[in-house]
RNA sequence: GGUUCCUUAGCCAAGUGGUAAGGCAAUUGACUGCAACUCAAUGAUCGUCGGUUCAACUCCGAUAGGAACCUCCA
């Protein structure tokens, strides 16, 4: 199937052709690590796991990558008030991050390379930038020469004479220009490292370049993503670098998801109207709070609410609660659950491959389920529709990531239902009232 | 100051130049021994004002309100 992709380079929906046939290789800039993670921060982690499996189902081999920031300001901050080194807080927040990003069903990343552990690499790639006249070195720190390369912007859609005018920053008299960006940064204060300009430490920017430098042929890969704040300066500079070193954009889709706001308000670490994604995932559930994140086009911002959060509760109890019964219905009449054939889930795939549109591909899950219901009341029941339906909508779940469960049943199971649904037509409702509490126990209805 | 974007029923949220998906809530029915589950029906002319067009929510312009980026941030 063709996948369409709204590539924020282009600003167009253009169709994906990999670099390499066959393959598909996707990095996500995954989060600092210096605090517990917002529920801002499980978009993308939700968001492009979908991607992945939509590439995994269409058969692409996906080499997955995310990274962890461990070197930063806040890192190295929070350390010193904390009174423990940055490697042990990095290490906390990283094992948090995993543990909310396996809570909400994603896939753990092909590789979650870590800055602390690219630091040759990235003294490397700053070297060559260096050599080729793409950066240059002042006191110890070592700066990226953004005219050097052409087309500075492109990706934010930013004009560099506006840039210089409006800037908001202070300006670094070490700089030749206001619009260079730091690659390494002198330092004694935190972690450091030697390097031949000074004792220091990498500046954001270049992490992500050396890392995809190291792990892709040609430094390229096929899709750069992250949240739109990224765009700018992040992306562009990563861009820049690229372009410098490896004569390439680093990548030839670039994807954008939008905000979590709070009300009006982008929810932020620094506004400080953040929902931790544990207490969320505490309070309803990781399937729950994964169907909100995919409730709304990726690409739009996407309202947080306790009301939100309860309709979900709702709506994923709904599908639970079907697929349940499709599953126990086919097994009080010994039907395997096995597939007899490839499920048909054309307009939900093709939802998802129209940019990944997963409110459209819900719907299509919403559809099966209201089906499944009708068919379950009918008098003589379909059995090979109800598996066909069942096949369909855990084909659906599978690619959006969500779990639900379904009761397998023992012998001993079949024979409480069979002995429930005779008390039931004998009208010894006081009996078969008893067994109906053992089977609601047992999930069974 | 510069740039970009948003505005669809009570709430969340898709969408196409040809008279608005879906979900939650609400109301009314149906089913039912009771309960749970479930099903059906009912609601918006798409911020406002203009323009283009045979036809616009969907294109263009203006206006109001909101948001984000330009500084660490998914």
């Amino acid at each position: 199937m063709e996948i369409k992709l709204f590539n924020s380079l282009t600003n167009q929906l253009e169709t994906f052709v990999p670099l390499r046939p066959g393959k598909v290789s996707i990095y996500v800039c995954g989060p600092t690590v210096y605090n517990d993670p917002h529920i801002g921060n499980l978009r993308p982690v939700v968001v492009f796991d979908v991607l992945r499996r939509l590439f995994i189902h269409e058969s692409y081999q996906v080499t997955f990558v995310s990274n962890f920031t461990d070197v930063d300001d806040k890192i190295i901050n929070r350390a010193v008030a904390e009174n423990t080194d940055e490697s042990a807080l990095a290490v906390r927040y990283i094992r948090e991050f995993n543990k909310v990003s396996a809570a909400v069903n994603s896939l753990p990343p092909t590789f979650s390379p870590r800055v602390t552990k690219y630091i040759p690499e990235i003294i490397r790639y700053i070297e060559d930038l260096v050599a080729n006249g793409a950066a240059y070195v002042v006191d110890g720190d070592v700066f990226f020469r953004v005219s050097s390369i052409s087309d500075y912007g492109e990706l934010s859609k930013i004009n560099i004479d506006d840039l210089i005018s409006g800037a908001r920053v202070e300006e670094n008299a070490k700089k030749e220009s206001s619009l260079d960006f730091v690659l390494w940064k002198k330092t004694d204060i935190g972690i450091s490292w030697d390097s031949r300009w000074s004792r220091g430490r990498p500046g954001w920017h270049t992490e992500c370049c050396a890392m995809i430098n190291s792990l892709f042929p040609d430094g390229q890969i096929d899709i750069h993503g992250g949240g739109f704040d990224l765009k700018f300066p992040h992306h562009e500079n990563e861009i820049a670098q690229s372009k410098a070193h490896n004569g390439n954009k680093i990548a030839r889709y670039w994807m954008h998801n939008g905000y979590i706001t709070f009300g009006e308000d982008k929810m932020s670490k620094s506004i400080g109207n953040v929902i931790l994604a544990k207490d969320a995932i505490k309070k309803y559930d990781g399937n729950i709070v994964r169907l909100v994140l995919l409730g709304t086009y990726y690409r739009s911002p996407l309202s947080f609410s306790p009301d939100v959060m309860d309709a979900a509760a709702i709506e994923y109890g709904r599908i639970q609660n079907a697929i349940s019964q499709l599953a126990v219905v086919l097994q009080l009449a010994d039907i395997s659950l096995i597939p007899f054939e490839k499920p048909d889930i054309e307009p939900f795939l093709s939802h998802l491959a129209n940019d990944l549109n997963t409110p459209n591909a819900i719907t299509e899950l919403f559809a099966i389920i209201k089906k499944a219901n009708g068919v379950l009341r009918q008098k003589p029941l379909d059995y090979r529709l109800i598996k066909k339906l069942l096949i369909e909508a855990l084909a659906m779940l599978e690619l959006l990531g969500l779990k639900v469960s379904y009761p397998l049943l023992n012998v001993e199971d079949k024979e409480l239902y069979a002995s429930y649904m005779r008390l039931k037509s004998d009208k010894n409702f006081a009996e078969s009232d008893r067994l109906r509490q053992i089977l609601m126990t047992k999930h069974i209805i």
